[in-house]
DNA sequence: CATGAATGAGTTTTCATTCAT
DNA sequence: GATGAATGAAAACTCATTCAT
């Protein structure tokens, strides 16, 4: 886990790097992507069109990316690394000790942060969510390379609340399924089926946490 | 609701009937196609590599359906309405009164009856969720035509059984979002994220519905 | 000569006959034929749009004509044969002694009678200016089996005038490229270039007689 | 008509830039595509008959002129303008003092010199006869653009001769059509219907214009 | 670094024609 | 005789990628 930890920060220090190297017409490369890959999806989305919109040339975009494919990954990687970066990053000690006293309190603070980190990449997190489906560069990359780290992590937290007698006993697996399908289901009602109602999001958090945490009450839990 | 009621089911009749109507070939192509479709989108499919695993003339397709969406929406449409319809059809009475003593038994049928549908049509399924996001076509079908219908009708039996005591009286949107999300959320999980874990499906559900029934309890719930 | 009149009118013959022994189904073709070969042009007109159209199967229209082609001769010869009909067939004393008095009232004549028959035949006479230029077929039939003949029958009309002394001693040959080009110049212009302005028929055809007779008469001649 | 004369100068040095512009390939392209269309007629040729011509791979086609119809208005457009160029551009004092003394030497001069220029332009010319029928995009640009003034200054040029005492006193449309139809039909004679046989084009131009100014002459015009 | 013309394989779609029913 | 499903070749057009400038 440790050097999990290890990993995760050295490549988000190399795409931090790679990031402050880009020249001005790589970012808009960037962002004429992430709006147009958003917009119609990856394969229907063309390289010339991106070039356009960027304002480049069409050569221009094959001279930082090889190919279309690796212009998707460099678009998606680092939004992802630092959508799941606070699970693996912060310190245990700190997570579980000092800064959050109680589950509720860790899945409050959780769903607020994470929130905002999902209302202000919006687009990126649309195109992973749709291509991961549909390439093996992404699934391997993310499956085994964030998915089972974060999932580690979670399941310490959950024992951890589990021994201190927050959480119902039940099998780990079944509580990280059913607060991560609750939590899930969630963003992926307010952010891509409905988008455009108005949402109390702070309500919301509320209602969310204390449906889970009523569902894993150890009394009710018996 | 009524005038809606009778609306799906010419629908599906128009259909069935449409479907009586294909040739062999006509079948093959549409099997081909949910195949090619869910394997790698829409986009990311050729008319020529569904012709070629249909075993007919690409131009045999596009004599069937004018354009390569045509066909989408021809193998979407029929499976989304039939994904619907036990809630729009079955009679509020008998839903309500006679096989369904409770909310918690009203979950665990419809989960249990919907499972297996989703089991049985999970490419086609695919292929709606991954492509709703981008055919303004499939959108405008299915918001209000599908969307609404199921909301209305999904709301009436939550106001039954909260007027029953069995369910907290929180505000109803509240709880559709709760429930869908948590639903929604494990099947998602299911059959998209991680289909290939060896799932307990009778198992989930009762956690699932045990976990949303506590969430909802009116005890609980204050 | 004797004998192009007798292959005429043998061939007119056998145009009235087939076209007697037309089923219902295939007029429908043949109109909806005329109508979109006109409107688009033989290249860019569908055979199925034809059989559409003509409310047949687009396998019958194959079952009357063996190719595309076939359909437009089929289409073209018989008009293009009664449009010159008058000028090969009418027995050259009648049209010279007792019915025209004058080259005048010859020009009159003809062109009051073509006039209607162009009215009255208009998309096919468009259909075969228009393709004429592209289709050997066309070509070779037309230009051998009808402008020669035409074109002799013309030549002994000028020369029985000219000595009468109604024209001028000019070459033949020129006089028929300048009254020919007057005449179908009007025609071009009244049918195909300005077909929508409001003409006056009668005083357009006394007007380019009476050009064509300051043109052609003998003292200015000289 | 000031305004008319400047769109027109503005339009052709538009074009003129464009044409320095061209690659060679593109060049090649135009004239492969001039070869073609007048051949077998724009909806019958291909792009990849034009592209195999002009030595150039298909896309290279599309990569100049987005669409086959594009290809063909930027082939027929020039010319056009080209053709008519003359008549609205000449000033009026120049065309009508100057070189021109007589209505006879207005035409004589005109007809020399667009003789040489179809001649030079021939297959292009032919394509615009033939596809100005069915392209409503040739349509609104020539009937509005260039039929209009050129009938406007050829109007000017009739009256000035007319008040000179040149032309007989009839309806100036009517003089319009009849010399227009006249000269339009020796064109059309000349280089579409009968372009192979021996012309001395001198002689026919000397006869057309002898012809149009006896039936024009004033005393004859009584 | 950037450009944009050029490519060629691929895309969706059209269409004249055939043939079993 | 009439149908219309089926075909396959060819149509117009697209697109990721390369490369000379």
């Amino acid at each position: 886990m440790f050097e999990q930890e290890k990993k995760l920060i050295d490549e988000i220090a190399r795409l931090n790097e790679a990031h402050l190297k880009m020249t001005e017409k790589q970012n808009n490369i960037i962002q004429a992507a992430i709006e147009i890959f958003s917009e119609k999806g990856y394969a229907a989305s063309s390289t010339s069109e991106i070039a356009k919109r960027a304002g480049v040339a069409e050569g221009t975009i094959f001279r930082h990316y090889k190919t279309k494919k690796e212009l998707l990954v460099s678009i998606v990687t680092p939004t992802i690394m630092k959508l799941i970066a606070p699970f693996i990053l912060e310190d245990v000690g700190e997570v579980l000790d000092k800064p959050y006293n109680s589950f509720r309190e860790f899945l409050y603070e959780i769903m607020k942060n994470r929130i905002e980190f999902v209302k202000k990449n919006l687009p990126v997190l649309k195109i992973f969510v749709q291509e991961i489906a549909f390439h093996s560069e992404l699934q391997d990359k993310y499956k085994k390379y964030i998915a089972e780290p974060l999932f580690n992590r979670i399941k310490d937290i959950i024992i951890y609340f589990q021994e201190k007698g927050e959480i119902a006993e039940l099998p780990v697996y079944s509580i990280i399924r059913i607060v991560a399908s609750t939590v899930i289901g969630f963003f992926y009602m307010r952010f891509l089926i409905f988008p455009d109602l108005e949402w109390d999001d702070e309500a919301e958090i509320e209602l969310t946490i204390h449906f889970i945490m009523s569902g894993l009450s150890p009394l009710k839990g018996k």
